[in-house]
DNA sequence: TAATTATTAATACTAGGTACTAAGTACAAG
DNA sequence: CTTGTACTTAGTACCTAGTATTAATAATTA
């Protein structure tokens, strides 16, 4: 639906929020639907430090390529800094608002969980291990932004069977603490 | 470390491996690395059907935007087929192999889980949930392109606390139970 | 009305291509 | 040795979605 005719203000306000819904649009589309000219609309993205389509498109593709490979590549959720194996590990993770609902910027507690199993299966000296009983618990409500330190201790070991205790802290309050039981997975 | 010469289905073969690591890579690049002409490289992608760079990054982008928009959109992880509102719920989720390992197939736990709690916050009547505590039991590995089947059940209101009960399973096998206990946060 | 701001137009140039024609090269078969 | 075929390179015209710049016109405000 174009509009008709507005400021050059209010023409830019609509400009970046429209981008923000539909980021890949081209100038010309853009013409059309703001009734103005397209050296307009360039000089609104000039005005505005609005790159380009191609550019906006290669940013979205890279930043989601670089998370798909990252995730594939370590298979561990955030960042390990230190590990004993057998003993203990810790990681720290940075939450962001794309892990939290949008009304309440709590962080969705399948986030946590991830962090925790991961950092737990790392810890681990098999090669494939796999969550068989995780009993936990939440305390505090996590919020985006929080930066998440996640310490796992090997608990006990009896044969196949792996006891890890995974504690996370934001700063120095306790946010979930969880017992896993991993079974190691040897090759055949 | 650009090749020497090879012949030509050889050359096809990396680069089809090298645009698979790297797809944001242009013509050029591509005809130093293979150390012959750009003609030769459009050849090359004109009868392997590869795209031109600018279309590979649109792909990119529009896969994963649509991605992140769905998953916030819903924010439920998983088809949700039916619910008796503060009763019992039931969704669907095909696994991928993006969920799983890729050295077993094995579905990553957390996967499970966020199907689970989204589906046990999805069955209470309340604006905002937040998983207090749970308990839970994975009982068979899950394997990627098994379809997923959960059922919520609310066993107890208490207040602001609701019990849920949410098992999973693949076909008539159970491989996930637990029970959650959700905290509704009203507006003030 | 004059000055200022906003808009439109026009032109030259760019990257990263497609589509096409033509010519050159390598190598095995006759 | 020459011919045929596959492969490779070169060159041209054209495309999209722009940038960057200059100039002219329209709208608003002092």
């Amino acid at each position: 639906m174009p509009r008709g005719k507005t400021t050059k203000s209010e023409r830019q306000t609509q400009l970046l929020k429209k981008l923000e819904e539909e980021p890949f649009v081209t100038d010309e589309e853009l013409c059309e639907y703001f009734q103005v000219s397209i050296q307009t609309i360039r000089l609104d993205r000039l005005e505005l430090g609005i790159p380009e389509l191609r550019e906006r498109v290669k940013k979205v593709a890279e930043k989601n390529y670089s998370k798909v490979k990252s995730l594939g590549e370590s298979e561990i959720i955030g960042e390990l800094i230190d590990l004993h194996l057998n003993q203990s590990a810790i990681s720290i993770l940075e939450t962001t608002k794309e892990m939290a609902f949008r009304k309440t910027k709590i962080v969705r507690g399948h986030h946590i969980f991830a962090m925790a199993e991961s950092l737990a299966m790392a810890v681990i000296n098999a090669d494939v291990a796999l969550t068989g009983i995780a009993n936990m618990k939440y305390s505090i409500p996590v919020l985006a932004g929080d930066k998440l330190v996640a310490k796992a201790e090997v608990a006990r070991i009896r044969g196949k069977k792996f006891f890890v205790h995974v504690k996370i802290n934001v700063k120095q309050e306790q946010v979930f603490r969880g017992k896993f039981i991993l079974v190691s997975i040897e090759e055949e």
